[in-house]
DNA sequence: AGCGCTGGTCTCTTTTTGAGACTGCCAACC
DNA sequence: GGTTGGCAGTCTCAAAAAGAGACCAGCGCT
């Protein structure tokens, strides 16, 4: 069950670029990882993936987030290239988010992430209701 | 070059569970997701991917870490299920962090994220670079 | 006239994170 | 035999990030 994991070194590496910050002056892959990383930015990204939505439709459909927070991830998913904005002149006017490109190209590999999480949650579930009991005793 | 995305609606539905928290009582996706996206945790799972490491080891792979984070992200990942603790008994005990099948289990998903951050980090730096010109217009 | 909706911003408080000193034990060095 | 250093952490305090909720202007409805 384990030696699953091979060739990975040459993977690693980039990890390794992560690791090693003062490497370049630039560690692309943390930086990336970490706009990515964000509380609600893979959220806002599953959400946006299945279509476009106003400011306040988002807020609705994630009832738990702040404006503040959705405001400013909203704001860095649209600057790094992920999120496009649109202001729609209307009576009262509507601003409306839809995902890029690059937005949606990024959607593959964190839907495969979702998933993940979605088919082992009671994996986790289980695993820390044991650590908690066994940390008791 | 839209368009791709179709037939999200049924997996989307996983992050709908996520988004109306008071659906179940438990929102799993989210809560799983959460552990994952940690600012450390993701780096970590990646180094120990590779092989198992000591404290004082990760310590040095991840300069940047302060101690107090890197003990408790390991406790995290160790309480979630994803990676297993040793103690050896030497003279100064050392301690030994490695992944279970669990952590192994999510190390591919979370690869293929990874590589799509190395893949895709230019045009996210120019993105970046964009919006930052054209808001200082 | 008062309410509610639009998309936000502003301020205040609480939580999280970071930086770094401190622990106890043992081994090697001088 | 006193100092130094590595081991795996913990503790405290300061800084940064996040959450809660008031507030804004403008328009429509009643």
């Amino acid at each position: 069950m384990d030696g699953k994991i091979v060739n990975l070194k040459s993977k690693i590496e980039i990890y390794k670029a992560m690791t090693d910050g003062a490497n370049f002056g630039d560690c692309p892959v943390r930086d990336v990882m970490q706009s990515i990383n964000g509380k609600w930015s893979p959220l806002l990204v599953m959400a946006l993936a299945e279509k476009p939505y106003r400011f306040g439709e988002l807020r609705r459909l994630v009832p738990d987030i702040s404006q503040r927070m959705l405001t400013q991830t909203l704001h860095e998913l649209q600057r790094d290239g992920y999120v496009h904005r649109e202001v729609f002149p209307t009576k009262p006017p509507s601003v409306e988010y839809s995902l890029t490109d690059l937005g949606r190209s990024m959607f593959s590999p964190l839907h495969q992430l979702v998933q993940w999480a979605e088919r082992n949650h009671d994996a986790v579930r289980d695993a820390r209701a044991a650590f908690d009991a066994s940390s008791r005793a």
